[in-house]
DNA sequence: TGACTTTCTCCAGTCACAGGACAAAGGTGC
DNA sequence: GCACCTTTGTCCTGTGACTGGAGAAAGTCA
């Protein structure tokens, strides 16, 4: 099958596309009243784009009084993939043109293995959601790293958790296997921009968005957009000091949040407690197992265990003390917790919700809801079609 | 004299307002260099700019191997008003259209004494500095007030160190009193405007500016453009929390930034080192005039006093712990320290940096500038008259 | 069945703009 | 002093973008 070969001709095009992927089908009546260009004019560009192949006609919507409409959606057969790496997953899931999301896969992979060995499951990914007809053929790429991406070029720079990843043409080398478009963005920036897309975050201007799972890192989007910074490292929260002369981090400093409070921070912890005999959940579940986990703590605090939901707050205070400090400086309309660790749920978000509220200015946090992220782990994914949407419908 | 009626009536004239406000007098063909529109029709809109009288075709310039060109410039009549009202003092200059200060007056006023008092004064500084012939009215102002403003409606909100502001319609009053449009915004968004416009951070598109004067602020400058945050608080670092439990602070929290470094902060702490004889230098000064201001701690240090030197360095440490988060969260390009203190100088300033460059991560740090500013207190003043000429020399 | 509404197409006129031809005004080399 | 080149600025015409109105198509409602 041909795939997307087309883009948008101009601004209007590029708009009438975002228009379609983020309203569903419409009439040309419809998208008129959201654009502001005469009736004439809008037909114009939308025959264009029929006859480009990226949407077409299909069928006759109900009247609402008068003629029926034609409705005008985007081309059925256009599939985006999302990718999002993570330290000790990849998630990989196929999305029609209105990222609605078709099939969706997850499986273990250590990201220190390398991109080589990664993008070999990936692709493999890939073809299984291909092979079970969800696709015939992908039209562009999203993909998430869990580190600092050099964003024009696709490429990661000094990722601290990902040895080997320095300076590999994710871009240029996916963009070749996969046979269609890619775009690269820090793991965290796709979870603000899938959330930002279909999850809490819809219509909010300016939010921050922070993910706790392996590492912690925060999604910033100012005016509807996404702040990357000069060096594609915004967001990098993880290795702030939250303790003078503290605990030592793998980063080589002293005190950082990450020391404290992330997955790998938080399994130590539980395990040091299950050593140590002070919550007999804990030692039953390290027992079994050998190992704990986020997991583990989330379901011995379900349980009620005092010591797990004494690591949780704790963290969830070191945690809020640092988004406190965030929200003071950058005023944001909405703050989104969001990552592996939402599991522990309620206890954690609690402990958020009063640094902030205590530490922070009143008019910062007046009308400022903190909430956990509504889509899981499929907010990278549908990030990442968002981003190689975003790219593929924006002027040539 | 009639002021300035006339409005850029589309983009392109805007765009040319504003490259001959940043570039001074220009010839049609150098400003088609910059444009990217044909010389007929960039010749379309000279001309009607110059019906407008906004620009004027004043002689010739020296030839470049052809035929002479005319050189192009705003109208030299138009003049700007930079208003920057601190804690203590109010800063009031006119400025030409390309925003060179033509008159500059400073004078104490407590911002305490409430909006009526203090625009009182605005308006005889203006009125004084038009008596001087610098000029015969003003075509706009920019007004900058030291705490958060709702910026659309150039509003003061919630002002911790101004009771009496709250609510008061700054813009529109003063508009009315001075005749002319108005903006008003936060002074350190102004500091960051006019250190932007004419300082250290010409060409730097996303930094941070840090204002320590009484109280401690952030200019936040993304993309060349000032963010204010959803209810124009953001930048205001003056209360984020150092230390748990730590001193109090007039906010009513605990451990702020404020509490540990600020001018307030600083003078408290030299005269309580005087009290104790700590420090023979501060105590002399103490005993002349009877209180001590970040002024003579800055000349206590230039004459070496250990105790002046050490406050200014725990200070510095304290504010580089503060930034140093924010470095690692925003990744910004550069970071202007400026603000009263500034003459506090480089023992500040290395006491800032080192907390940077120490705690954050590299990938942010390596290539970051961190400069005090170069305009001192006509920052503001500049940043005022740059925020309305940005507003006027906007389509209608 | 007629009046009214909504949707969509067609067409003519207007405006924005590019690009070339040309004029004006200077310099340079012989 | 003259021919020739460069630079600047103006004029003019053709093209494409866009608007708004007329009208056709297709429906609802009384």
């Amino acid at each position: 099958m041909r795939r997307m070969t087309a883009r948008p001709a101009n601004a209007h095009q590029a708009r009438l596309l975002r228009l379609l992927r983020d309203g569903g089908p419409n009439s040309r009546a419809q998208l008129g009243d959201q654009v502001d260009l005469s009736r004439s004019k809008l037909a114009v560009e939308v025959d264009r784009l029929l006859e480009t192949g990226l949407v077409v006609a299909d069928g006759l919507a109900a009247s609402r009084g008068g003629r029926r409409s034609h409705n005008i959606r985007l081309a059925p057969a256009l599939r985006f993939l999302g990718v999002d790496i993570g330290a000790t997953s990849i998630d990989v899931a196929v999305t029609n043109a209105e990222l609605e999301v078709l099939g969706h896969i997850n499986q273990p992979m250590d990201v220190r293995e390398g991109p080589v060995a990664v993008f070999e499951q990936v692709l493999a990914m890939a073809a299984k959601l291909r092979a079970s007809g969800l696709a015939e053929g992908f039209d562009g790429a999203g993909i998430g790293v869990p580190g600092p991406v050099r964003f024009p070029e696709g490429v990661p720079v000094a990722p601290p958790i990902m040895p080997g990843w320095d300076g590999f043409p994710v871009r240029e080398a996916l963009s070749q296997d996969l046979g269609c478009p890619v775009m690269v963005d820090n793991d965290v920036n796709l979870m603000a921009m899938g959330e930002q897309h279909a999850g809490v975050a819809r219509s909010v201007g300016d939010f921050l968005c922070v993910k706790i799972g392996t590492g912690i890192g925060c999604g910033i989007v100012v005016g509807g957009d996404v702040y990357r910074g000069t060096t594609g490292s915004a967001g990098d929260i993880g290795h702030i000091q939250v303790e003078p002369d503290g605990r030592a981090c793998a980063c080589g400093n002293k005190g950082c949040l990450e020391a404290y409070f992330s997955g790998a921070a938080l399994a130590r912890d539980a395990e040091e407690a299950a050593h140590h005999g002070r919550s007999p959940e804990l030692s039953t579940r390290f027992e079994g197992s050998g190992r704990l986990t986020a997991v583990d703590v989330a379901a011995a605090a379900a349980a009620g265990d005092a010591t797990a939901l004494d690591l949780i707050r704790a963290g969830g205070n070191r945690t809020g003390q640092v988004i406190a400090g965030l929200v003071s400086f950058f005023n944001p309309g909405l703050v989104v917790i969001g990552g592996g660790v939402t599991g522990l749920g309620h206890t954690l978000l609690a402990a958020i919700r009063t640094q902030v509220y205590r530490q922070s200015l009143p008019l910062a946090t007046g009308n400022l809801p903190i909430v956990l992220g509504e889509l899981g782990p499929t907010a990278g994914v549908i990030g990442g079609a968002r981003l190689i949407s975003d790219h593929l419908f924006s002027p040539a």
